[in-house]
DNA sequence: GAAATCTTGCA
DNA sequence: GCAAGATTT
């Protein structure tokens, strides 16, 4: 084969968690190649052995796939969306474009890295080469060690070890290149809008759209906002579960629309070196140790991390589930932050402690329930993220003092949400209660919640379990073990 | 600051 | 082998 003709051969970009067109890797060594470039993305909802992104991620994802798409048509291209089974939708595509080699960023999990490798295995058979980076962590998690060798599990150590090594500077766009005109017969197999990402009937969707925009110009707008305001009293209003006090990068983060090496960059650039951004860039640290947890102990997801926990006998109660998720439980707080979720695809963190801990210890239901329904509901569900910080929460291995991890709901309300505005805004029917009577309005006097128009067991639940009791009963099983 | 056990670095 | 330290209570 000529020199010439294989120049004109193209190149395939294979997107995953990484819709963004700035300081991507793959793209950005594709580009470089000189040759025309294909970028493609493939929803797999039919392998099995990996779970499918769940109902508000789709909907981000459909977004982020959009604007990305709209990014690349902007300079000449275009993003092709393909539906089905990975291992075969890529080999067929690189076959019938003739492609010389395909590029993509490593993915985490061990399924999802055995089907990277069966998959080169079957490209280079073809002829076809891969190229893979990491794209969006902020170091190879294999570089990371403790001083025998191992791989941390205390995120203190952890990030210590992190910050000893230098983070990348983000890439800046590609510049110019050339890419792969899409054969008309090729871009009618695009199921970018038929690949039911969007929810048809009914649409529940509403929340979210008047609450979220995505994108990547989104992501850094939302980033710049953030660090101008918020991040100065990030350390205390971070907490606050009724003000705008975090950042709200999470789905941004969850898609790649933003990087960890970006956000890692700008907080630098700003020259924030103080108390609020050192906490700030700590949490990027915690997503960080969520990835290299899950990609050094790959059984996270189904197993706990420490399996003593996997002789505690947690409560088959699905009507209890089904209270928690639906808001209905007769705690305030935990109900105004069920149904923020349910109504926005997101909960404050402050929050998701809250309801986590309520339902791994009060209602003694299995994190891995717990977990379930935020990977359906969370625009931002990411697995690494999702089920480290179940495990965290239901104290099933993460930390070695799961002892006090027992939130009480209602102190947590009155630190956290003490002018009662988030139990308000998400629980209108108490939105007359205040104080006391607003946190655990099981405890208010009569006539307050008769002036207050509330009639409990009627107009809001009674609590579906004594506190006290749940937190005795939580406390009795988990010392048993 | 209690009460608990595991992780990590250094002897 | 031993001491210090461990997000969120």
């Amino acid at each position: 084969m000529s020199p010439a003709s294989s120049l004109s051969r193209p190149v395939i970009v294979c997107f995953r968690d990484d819709l963004r067109m700035a300081d991507h890797p793959a793209l950005h060594e594709a580009a470089a190649s000189g040759a025309p470039v294909l970028c493609v993305y493939v929803l797999d909802d039919e392998t099995s052995d990996l779970p499918p992104p769940g109902a508000a991620s789709r909907w981000w994802l459909h977004g982020t796939l959009a604007d990305l798409r709209g990014a690349l048509e902007k300079r000449g291209g275009t993003l092709l969306t393909l539906g089905g089974p990975l291992e075969k939708i890529l080999p067929r595509l690189a076959e019938e474009t003739n492609a010389r080699c395909i590029y993509w960023h490593h993915r985490l999990h061990e399924k999802e890295r055995q089907q990277d490798e069966r998959l080169i295995r079957t490209l280079n058979h073809k002829g076809v080469e891969v190229r893979a980076q990491w794209g969006s962590v902020l170091l190879d998690p294999e570089r990371i060690r403790t001083k025998e060798g191992g791989f941390y599990r205390v995120y203190t150590s952890f990030w210590k070890a992190l910050q000893g090594q230098a983070v990348p500077e983000p890439l800046d766009l590609p510049s110019d290149f050339p890419f792969f005109r899409v054969a008309p017969s090729l871009m009618k197999t695009d199921r970018l809008d038929e690949a039911a990402l969007l929810p048809r009937h009914p649409d529940w969707a509403g929340g979210l759209r008047s609450t979220w925009e995505p994108g990547e110009r989104e992501a850094h707008e939302h980033l710049t906002d953030f660090l101008h305001h918020e991040v100065d009293h990030y350390g205390r209003g971070r907490d606050l579960m009724a003000e705008e006090g975090t950042s709200r990068l999470s789905p941004y983060l969850a898609s790649g629309a933003i990087s960890p090496r970006q956000v890692w960059a700008t907080v630098g650039e700003h020259g924030l070196n103080g108390e609020d951004a050192r906490i700030f860039r700590s949490e990027i640290g915690w997503r960080e140790f969520a990835r290299y947890t899950l990609y050094h102990f790959p059984q996270l997801c189904e197993r706990n991390l420490n399996r003593k926990f996997d002789a505690l006998s947690w409560r088959r109660a699905p009507e209890d589930l089904r209270a928690w998720q639906k808001g209905q439980t007769g705690i305030p707080v935990v109900d105004a932050a069920m149904r923020q979720l349910w109504q926005t695809g997101w909960m404050h963190n402050r929050a998701r402690m809250i309801v986590g801990s309520f339902l791994t210890k009060h209602l003694l239901v299995d994190w891995r329930e717990g977990e379930a329904w935020f990977w359906d509901t969370l625009v931002d569900a990411d697995r690494a993220n999702n089920t480290m910080n179940w495990q965290w929460v239901a104290g099933t291995g993460i930390d070695a003092a799961p002892f006090f991890r027992v939130f009480n709901p209602s102190r947590q309300a009155e630190k956290f949400d003490p002018d009662g505005d988030y139990i308000r805004r998400w629980v209108p029917e108490l939105a007359k209660l205040s104080g006391k009577a607003l946190v655990e309005p099981w405890k208010a006097q009569a006539e307050d919640l008769h002036a207050a128009g509330v009639t409990l067991g009627k107009t809001y639940p009674h609590p579906i379990v004594d506190l006290a009791e749940g937190r005795s009963r939580a406390l009795v099983t988990f010392r048993s073990l």
